[in-house]
DNA sequence: ATTAAATAGTTTGATGTTAAGGTAAAATGG
DNA sequence: CCATTTTACCTTAACATCAAACTATTTAAT
């Protein structure tokens, strides 16, 4: 499927537009992670704090689903939050396997501090784009994304 | 710069945009690194195969440029490759601070069976696009990307 | 020539990441 | 009730990644 031949110049636009993609994600992702700089968190905590701001107390297992990673992965994300005062986990009484993964005080004033300088950065980003050509982006790697997972 | 007004649903649309740029540049070399499961070889290992491939022997400094990753990066890349005997390290004579690093045949013979393969892949990948929606993607990626860097 | 600055590469310390395997708890099926 | 399986989390080993500090070498300035 997908796979009818398209010829060599085919494979050069394919192979460009993946390396533009690509760089595109790791570009702007970079200089959003820029903001982070100095301050003590990283990326993959940010994610953890913003799910847990916006839904709630989650499990590791559900966060690793919301943030796209596995659960080794997550356990020392949390653990590393944890250590920095962000989070605290709390066994579930009622299913002692799961930990509820809850934010501090000053989990909370963090992310409610980062929020909308990332909603700033993510906007000037994006400024580069008319409106039309955000959806036409969206659309686009949605398109892609779906294909495999 | 690029911060005129545009309202929250603008900034929805923002947010949307790059949630789906990353993960689909996330979720296409995801696949595309699924090729490697088994083999003894990971994504850096192949960008620098490839580089030094396609260009010949390259310093380490040039690597980095290449593959967009900081000089300490390849220094371990290189190690690892090293150490599974794909390439070779040769400090310049002329300038003893520069270290050229070089295919040996069996690093030659890897990406030369490597490539072909992943040639097919990313065509396949990129087949759910057509060509004019690919070049979209492409010019709109390069747009988003040149921005900050 | 001496000194200062720049460049190439390495090392270190912290974090992230996965895959594979391990432990404990819960659910399931006789 | 007991054995099996599944689930949630943790641990380990290996690699990736960056920032910052460091060594060695080259270039530039005076």
């Amino acid at each position: 499927m997908g796979s009818r031949y398209r010829g060599p110049k085919s494979e050069a636009r394919a192979l460009s537009a993946i390396i533009n993609l690509v760089r595109a994600g790791e570009s702007v992702m970079g200089r959003l992670n820029g903001q982070f700089a100095g301050l003590a968190i990283t990326q993959s905590q940010f994610s953890v704090l913003d799910a847990i701001f916006h839904l709630g107390p989650l499990s590791q297992r559900e966060l690793g689903e919301k943030i796209f990673r596995t659960s080794g992965n997550v356990t020392m994300v949390v653990d590393n939050l944890e250590r920095g005062g962000m989070v605290r986990r709390e066994r579930d009484p009622g299913d002692r396997r799961r930990v509820a993964v809850r934010l501090t005080a000053k989990g909370k004033n963090t992310i409610r501090e980062l929020l909308p300088r990332r909603v700033a950065a993510i906007r000037d980003e994006m400024a580069a784009l008319t409106v039309a050509e955000q959806d036409e982006l969206r659309r686009l790697c949605r398109k892609l994304g779906r294909q495999g997972g």
